[in-house]
DNA sequence: TCATACTGTAATAAAATATATTACAAATAT
DNA sequence: ATATTTGTAATATATTTTATTACAGTATGA
């Protein structure tokens, strides 16, 4: 299902790429975002796990990139911030015993699946460096 | 900001297309669906809106196609039920101070809109008929 | 013409999800 | 040591989605 994720990561990653040098703290990032630092803290937690960003406990600590930013593609933002993008309706349980209440959901499934193969292709194009030029 | 009215609409023209002479009841579609009527309705109230079905109110009512499913394409429907498809985080209010703060929503909305093109394109190759006939 | 079976829609409630806050342990620079 | 920062769990608030209630209006046909 859709959420914020993608859209705050990418904001973290696009200030990480601005100061690649620095550990840059969660408090000055969720400054930039008007967000809570803890809130910055969970994404950067996601970022770790997928080795795309490292960070420094205690004092001057903070968070920096791992790789560069031309080594990054908003695909694999896309895909570590998402299940899939569904169009929506969750609590969808439909009746078996209508025909197509039993199959509307794998139908969904399919043709959702192939939107988020399009969004990947088209993502996987872009690297964080060229989104973060854009600034 | 996305929704389960793609999902409940698609279901809803499905149903019509199986049935295309008769007047199908928002209690008879609600319950293919496991859903409340009342949302059945107001999904066929945008449905009318955009001249896809027309109904009959009173005994006997309901709702029919008023075109054929071969000339209905997932596009519209897509574009009917969404305003666009953003990968998130409605209330984006980030530091205008900040250089990346200032853009980020211009550069986010930007990436959202060649997204919501590629799903349109693709959407636009994929009419009712073609979904329905998978049922 | 009246009972019945529908639609249409507004108002409200409940549930689900997303976002924010609090709290505090653990780490590290100076 | 102290100050500053991350990490994370627990909880609270806000927002969005979905469900329900209520009832007026309309057509059908006995």
């Amino acid at each position: 299902m859709i959420s914020g994720k993608f859209a705050i990561t990418i904001h973290i990653l696009t200030l990480l790429t601005k100061f690649p040098d620095e550990y840059l703290s969660s408090e000055f990032i969720a400054g930039s975002m008007n967000l809570h630092p803890v809130l910055v803290r969970k994404e950067i937690a996601n970022l770790k796990k997928n080795n795309i960003v490292e960070s420094k406990e205690g004092k001057n600590g903070g968070t920096k990139l791992l790789k560069s930013a031309s080594n990054i593609s908003l695909d694999t933002i896309f895909k570590m911030t998402f299940d899939t993008v569904t169009l929506g309706f969750s609590k969808n349980t439909p009746n078996p015993n209508c025909p197509v209440g039993k199959k509307i959901n794998e139908n969904l499934e399919n043709l959702y699946e192939n939107i988020n193969e399009k969004i990947s292709l088209q993502l996987s194009g872009i690297t964080l460096e060229n989104f973060s030029n854009q600034f």
